[in-house]
DNA sequence: ATCCGACACTAAACGGGAATCACCCAAAGG
DNA sequence: CCTTTGGGTGATTCCCGTTTAGTGTCGGAT
C-alpha cells in the first residue's frame, strides 16, 4: 500500500501521477460491478469500460482477473477479521464470544453475498487453488479467531462431544450452510432469516456444550 | 427409457435406427466428463468429441449445455430421493428417520460431488433459473420427504426452539454446509468425516429435539 | 538540447467457450 | 420415382480472458 520507497542512492523511480491512481480506480469500479452483478457479471471488458480504459490497460495493474476480485475479497475479510479480533478480545464468557462471532459471521455473508460465494464457495472450476492463497490465509485467520474460545471451552471440559476442533469445524460449518442456502437459493420459502440463524446458533451449542 | 412406441394409425414417425441410441450416448459420455471434469470441465465440444460426433449435433438432443447436465444430475438425485422414500417408511423412531436421511443426503454428496454442486451450489451466474425447475422439484420433494418427520416431532412438542419448519431448514442447513465445505474445500486440515458427520447431527438434533 | 529507458496505454489478435446458421445427405413414405 | 424430414456438419457469431506488438510520453542522465 505504501509508494514504492525512494532510495537516496539511484534512479528513484517516481511514479507518474495518476499511475497509482489508476489502480483505485479499477478496484472501485471493479467491486461496484462485482457487488452488483457477481463473478461471471464482473467482466474485465465492463470493467475496463467503467473506468474508461481499454480491457488490456487491466493487466498493467493486476496479474489477472481473479487478482482484482481476490483483492476486493480480501478487503472486506479483513473487516470480519478484524470484527472477530474485537470480539475475542471482550471479558465475557467464551460461549458468548463464539455465538457473536458466528453471529457476525453469518451477517457479513449475507451483506456480501458475492465476496463470500468467491470465497468459501468457489469451487475448483472457477478459481484455481494458489490465488486464493493470500485471501485463504485471511480466512484461516478468522476461523483461527473463531476456534479460540471454542478450545477454551473444551479445555474447560464442557465439551459433550467431540474435540475442540471437530467442534470448530463443525459450528462453522453449519453456519456457512445456512447463509449458503439463503444465499443461492433466495426464492425459497424460508424461515425468517433471524429465527434460522437463532436455531441453528442456540441448537448447536446447546447440544455440543454443556453450562 | 423405453423405445418410442409405435401409433399403428398413421405416418408413425420411426426414429431413424441409432437416432434414440445417440441421446444415450451423448448422456453417458457427459456423464463420464462431469463426474471426472466437473461443469466447466465438461465442455460441449469435449461430450462431442467423446460421442465421436461434431458439437452442433449436440443441439439435435438437447436444448443447451445445462439441459444435458441437468439431465444427469436428475437421475442422481433421483437415487437419493428413493432412499429417503425408503426411509420414509421405516417402522422406526421419527428422530432416527431423520438422522438416517441425512446421513445418507451427505454421503450422497460426498459420493457425487460435483453433481452435488451444481444442484445445491449453483450461484445464478453459472445456471439460469428456470432450467432448473425440473431438477429443482426433485430436491423439494427430497426435503419434503425429510421435513416429514421432522413436523411429526414438532406436532409431538417435541421440538426445544423454533417450529418445524424452521429446524428442518436448520438441520438441512448444517448437512449441507458440512459437505459443501469438505467438497469445496478438501485440502483442509479437517477433523475425520465421520466425526464431523456425527458431532453435527448428534449436537444439533441433542439441541433441538428432547427425548 | 537530446537521447534513452521505463511506463501507461492501446488496437489487434488468439484460443476457447456456447450457441446459431445454412446447408447437406440418407432413408422412409407415398 | 420423387419428396419429406430428421440427424448431422462446417462455418460463423458473439463473448470471454489473455497476449503481442507497437505508440506516445515522461523523467532523468548525458
Amino acid at each position: 500500500m505504501t509508494v514504492a520507497l525512494k532510495k537516496p542512492h539511484k534512479s528513484a523511480r517516481k511514479p507518474k501521477g495518476d499511475g497509482h491512481l489508476r489502480r483505485g480506480e479499477i478496484l472501485a469500479a471493479a467491486e461496484k460491478i462485482f457487488i452488483a452483478e457477481g463473478y461471471a457479471g464482473a467482466t474485465i471488458r465492463k470493467i475496463a469500460d467503467a473506468v474508461g480504459v481499454s480491457s488490456t490497460a487491466l493487466y498493467m495493474h493486476f496479474r489477472d482477473k481473479d487478482q482484482i476480485l481476490l483483492e476486493i475479497s480480501d478487503d472486506a475479510i479483513g473487516q470480519l477479521l478484524a470484527v472477530n479480533v474485537d470480539i475475542a478480545h471482550r471479558p465475557i464468557d467464551a460461549v458468548a464470544r463464539v455465538k457473536l462471532m458466528l453471529e457476525a459471521y453469518m451477517r457479513f455473508a449475507l451483506d456480501n453475498p458475492n465476496t463470500y460465494q468467491l470465497v468459501f464457495c468457489g469451487s475448483r472450476d472457477v478459481i484455481s487453488k494458489e490465488k486464493q492463497a493470500a485471501t485463504a490465509e485471511l480466512g484461516d485467520r478468522c476461523f483461527a479467531e473463531f476456534s479460540g474460545p471454542i478450545h477454551e471451552i473444551a479445555a474447560a471440559g464442557r465439551l459433550r462431544t467431540g474435540s475442540g476442533e471437530s467442534a470448530a469445524q463443525v459450528l462453522w460449518a453449519a453456519c456457512h450452510g445456512l447463509v449458503a442456502l439463503l444465499i443461492t437459493m433466495p426464492d425459497r420459502n424460508w424461515a425468517p432469516r433471524e429465527e434460522l440463524m437463532k436455531v441453528t446458533l442456540e441448537g448447536l451449542l446447546h447440544g455440543l456444550v454443556t453450562d
